[in-house]
DNA sequence: ATAAAATATTCTATTGCAGGAATATTCCCC
DNA sequence: GGGGAATATTCCTGCAATAGAATATTTTAT
């Protein structure tokens, strides 16, 4: 976990940029619901098959994807593992900001005592 | 809650825009440990003032950061609720595909129990 | 073997984004 | 009020990413 965690702070930007175009998000939304083909991608986001391909494959390289090939068609999921990570880094995250207002209490407890 | 996760369907890709770049996402680490200014920043990340600058302007845009002005300087400090937003997208998000496996799983039970 | 379907890849043109350098703006201090 | 800090903005240039169109590849069906 840890390990992932700060391989993400290196390299967690491909994951973002990976999202960070609407289409890809877009399709990414809708692989939630279940493994779909190309073609079926292409029509529910009316896009052009190359263009659907070519986001497919950002996803891919980037590991947000998987593909399993189906004789003459290639069925995309989800990988589920990023998302993992992503989440463990915004749990550290959310931690840490607690961390650091907790601190901040002791600290303004402090002043209001001296004060008392 | 749920107004934000559809929002964020939408919206969401200009926050994984913001964080799809090694500098940008470096600022939000650092600034997990507190707030910092402009200069700060530039010296630690090792970029020069205007860049700096630049990014913090793509972060706070996109409702990353918050600024609060100390004379001279800029302060600029995490903004908790987009994170928040995400960590409850990847939620829904977990849940979705853990249905869905549950469906695959009935589906292979009665396949099985088919067979014997 | 040929045709057609499904997908991937290539090429090209355009657009968008990031860095660098210079400049503008705001504020403090003397 | 003049100089120097701290920050933001602008302009320019170069590069990466995107869409579109055309083409290549693989597989099935006949």
């Amino acid at each position: 976990m840890v390990a992932a965690i700060d391989y993400f702070k290196e390299n967690g930007f491909k994951t973002f940029t990976a999202l960070g175009e609407p289409n890809r998000l877009a399709i990414v939304e809708l692989l939630r619901e279940g493994e779909l083909t190309v073609g079926q991608i292409a029509d529910k986001l009316e896009m052009r098959q190359p263009q659907a391909s070519k986001h497919l494959r950002v996803l891919s390289d980037n590991g947000l994807v998987e593909v399993t090939a189906d004789a003459n068609r290639r069925i995309y999921k989800i990988n589920p593992e990023p998302f993992l990570t992503l989440e463990s880094w915004l749990k550290t995250f959310k931690q840490q900001t607690e961390e650091r207002y907790d601190k901040l209490d002791d600290y303004l407890k402090k002043i209001k005592n001296k004060k008392d």
